[in-house]
DNA sequence: AAAGTACGGGG
DNA sequence: GTGTACGTACTTT
């Protein structure tokens, strides 16, 4: 008997149990075998299936006699395709086996544990760690990095896409260049990798290029590689995929897993991109997903992870299917309910001293305060309890799924945010954990309106958003009542003219309370511009403004800089005016600046007509929304994607495409633009084109600084280019 | 004029 | 192992 002191590193099924793998202090790694059964729930079936056993079900509330077979992981979707063939119900019967795993047995990944270890099975165990402690240890991990050079060239595209460099290691602080054919140098990886035995190798690409070819290569030759540490086993794959989400199509490329080893590809990671190692460790943990898998989930599945652990460990069955069908409801209640966060329009135009609070994590906090949970919308024991506006109700006698399962995500994160405000070697890291929940409490709400979710009902939904709307309302009227003027308010948020004498703290804690959710002061800008629709300049678009706060730090919303299919150059044409303008104090220092504004618009316009402007800075990129052949319209775009077909490289829905304008007007389309992919040699763009861009992206921030230019209204034919306007203005 | 296309948010 | 809806800006037809 041996006895393992050291953290959770890996799991997967195997015909016997679980093989589990532990990384101790020292820097070593055990592995060993659970002899673990998956347990599912079946519905009205005889003991002969295994043990009766009594359970929740979530919706009713109800306790249900329910038989607990279990069965050897491997077996376990056999089985269940069997009951159902039967005509059973089955409940917890399709959840991800080594989530479920964990469940069961109380731990998670990266868990501190104690192992203790007979002849290769575990005997007993026990969790030395806490999932809600705000601080802990996590292993000793060796790490190995495999990018390649030349990547920079086209930008971060999938290497599929280009000519593609050379491979470099990364290991200890320390890079290096591998050399040879693509062939030697993949097999110099291999050798680099048996000698170091990392724990975790990272990659640029690994998952669509670097191990794809790897294994290619190796069957080429006729040799058995894998780059997992478990000798038996061959290296994991999981399709690629496109799909829909937050209103826009995902490419995700083919994953490629290994075993007793990570393979983190951290180009296809949405969790590591947005908050790193760190984030992506947390979310693992919370969501008992094994870190290789959390990195290429999404948040959604973090998140129904995190709700079926807790609906496992409180005795509730699992549906299998989606949850409930929403409720019948006459049209005319669906308009009232459907709307989302609730807008004022801004008051357009430049404004000086304006404080901005926002409403802390405002739909997470409606529900737990509210118990708005999928279960406790419209229960039969509760007649009153009316959400405002749309009269759905909420339980009051049984604390919801969601609540539960949130408040303590919540909590969390408010200790992460107030840790990551204290300067030391640790608020970063605390930071990151705080971004990661950001992403899960973001998520959570869309998630109850998922007509896939297991724990989703449209109402509560629509509940969450009635009363984010309330407390808006109740925001703004707080705010009026004490004398100030509304500016805006826009879903979780509120921007109004400062008095001089205001006592801002004393007003926000008063507002929070009126308004019945935490609130927090932004900051109180010195200047803030509500920018005005572009199709009519009276009146005021929601989400497009920028401003500079009292300390000189910006936000920005809504300019082009902010979009992703905007080229760099322009990006930085507005970040370089923008940082300009945060040193003005007020609206006339602005004013002020215009010159030097001017000049640094000029500077650009003289290098894109000069030629001295690079592919990268040109480069638009944008997300395919189709395949390349059912674009409808000849839009630059659709005709980038179209030559890149043509080349022979396969796009997939949801993949970048980045490409320079050309020649916009050429009677030849596929002249029109360059894909970066195909680039190669000299670079021609289209001067006027980037300079009509340039325009557009100053005038965004610079138009209604000046007073209007009497001439513009007298030559209302053409609108001359704005910087020669100005120009002259100055000479005048 | 109508229809196609992409983007936002959060930090 | 996947959010939906919608307004805005700009383009092509």
């Amino acid at each position: 008997m041996k006895s393992i002191e050291g953290w959770l590193f890996d799991a997967y099924p195997e015909s016997e149990g679980m093989r589990v793998w532990a990384l101790t202090a020292d820097g070593r790694h055990h592995d060993f075998l659970d002899p673990w059964q998956a347990a599912l729930y079946v519905e009205g079936g005889d003991e002969s299936l295994g043990r009766r056993v009594e359970r929740l079900e979530l919706f009713s509330g109800e306790t249900r006699s329910v038989v607990e077979a279990r069965v050897s992981p491997l077996r376990r979707d056999g089985l269940v395709r069997e009951l159902k063939r039967r005509g059973l119900v089955l409940y917890s019967a399709d959840i991800h086996l080594v989530q479920q795993y964990h469940y069961e047995r109380g731990h998670f990944p990266l868990a501190k544990c104690r192992f203790d270890v007979d002849d290769g099975r575990l005997m007993s165990w026990e969790l030395r760690d806490d999932l809600w402690a705000v601080d802990y240890e996590l292993p000793p991990l060796r790490t190995l990095h495999v990018s390649m050079t030349g990547s920079e060239v086209a930008g971060q595209v999938d290497p599929n896409h280009v000519p593609r460099g050379r491979l470099l290691l990364g290991a200890e602080g320390r890079t290096y260049e591998l050399e040879g054919s693509m062939d030697e140098q993949l097999q110099s990886l291999e050798s680099h990798l048996s000698r170091w035995d990392p724990d975790v190798i990272t990659s640029d690409w690994g998952d669509s290029f670097l191990l794809p070819r790897l294994e290619e290569l190796a069957q080429k030759e006729n040799r058995l590689i894998s780059f997992s540490r478990d000798p038996g086993k061959k290296m994991g794959r999981r399709q690629d995929r496109s799909f829909m989400t937050y209103g826009r199509t995902v490419y995700q490329g083919g994953a490629r897993y290994l075993f007793g080893r990570w393979h983190l590809d951290l180009k296809n990671s949405f969790i590591s991109r947005e908050s790193g190692m760190i984030g992506l460790y947390e979310i693992a943990r919370l969501a008992r997903i094994p870190v290789q898998r959390a990195a290429r989930c999404t948040i959604g599945t973090s998140l129904s992870s995190m709700q079926m652990a807790w609906a496992w460990q409180h005795g509730v069955l699992i549906p299998m299917d989606k949850a409930q069908a929403e409720d019948f409801r006459p049209a005319t209640d669906l308009l009232v309910a459907d709307k989302g966060g609730l807008v004022y329009e801004p008051d357009v135009g430049w404004h000086e001293s304006v404080a901005e609070f926002d409403f802390t994590s405002m739909y997470p906090e409606m529900m737990v305060r509210h118990n708005i949970s999928p279960e406790t919308v419209n229960c039969e024991c509760c007649p009153d309890n009316a959400v405002p506006e749309i009269g759905h109700r909420m339980c009051l006698k049984r604390r919801g799924l969601v609540p539960q399962v949130l408040a303590p995500i919540l909590h969390k994160r408010a200790a992460y945010k107030a840790l990551a405000k204290i300067p030391g070697a640790q608020a970063a890291v605390y930071k990151a954990r705080a971004v990661a929940h950001k992403w899960t409490l973001v998520c959570c709400f869309g998630y109850l309106g998922f007509k896939n979710a297991r724990f989703g009902k449209i109402e509560a939904h629509e509940s969450v958003t009635a009363w984010g709307r309330e407390v808006l309302l109740r925001a703004k009227e707080s705010v009026e009542r004490r004398g100030h003027s509304l500016l805006h308010a826009f879903v979780d948020a509120v921007w109004f003219k400062v008095k001089p004498d205001a006592d801002l703290e004393g007003l926000r804690r008063l507002v929070e309370q009126e308004a019945g959710c935490p609130l927090a002061l932004e900051g109180v800008y010195k200047w803030l511009r509500f920018c005005p629709s572009k199709q009519d300049k009276l009146s005021g678009v929601p989400g497009r403004y920028f401003g500079a706060f009292q300390d000189g730090t910006l936000k920005i919303r809504g300019l082009a800089c902010r979009r992703h299919d905007t080229p760099p150059l322009l990006k930085q044409l507005q970040a370089d005016l923008l940082a300009r303008l945060a040193r003005a104090d007020d609206l006339a220092c602005c004013k002020a600046a215009v010159p030097e504004l001017l000049d640094i618009v000029e500077s650009y316009r003289g290098r894109v007509k000069e030629g001295q402007v690079s592919a990268a800075e040109l480069a638009v990129s944008f997300t395919l929304s189709k395949s390349p052949d059912a674009y409808v319209h000849d839009t630059v775009q659709a005709l980038a994607a179209k030559r890149l077909a043509a080349a022979g490289i396969a796009l997939h829905p949801g993949e970048t495409v980045r490409y320079v304008i050309a020649n916009s007007q050429d009677k030849v389309k596929d002249w029109r633009t360059v894909p970066m992919a195909l680039l190669d040699g000299a670079l021609d763009y289209d001067v006027a084109k980037y300079l009509e861009l340039l325009e557009r992206a100053a005038r965004e921030i610079l138009d209604g600084l000046l007073p209007e230019p009497k001439k513009l209204a007298a030559e209302p034919a053409r609108a001359p280019e704005l910087p020669l306007i100005w120009a002259s203005e100055r000479r005048g």
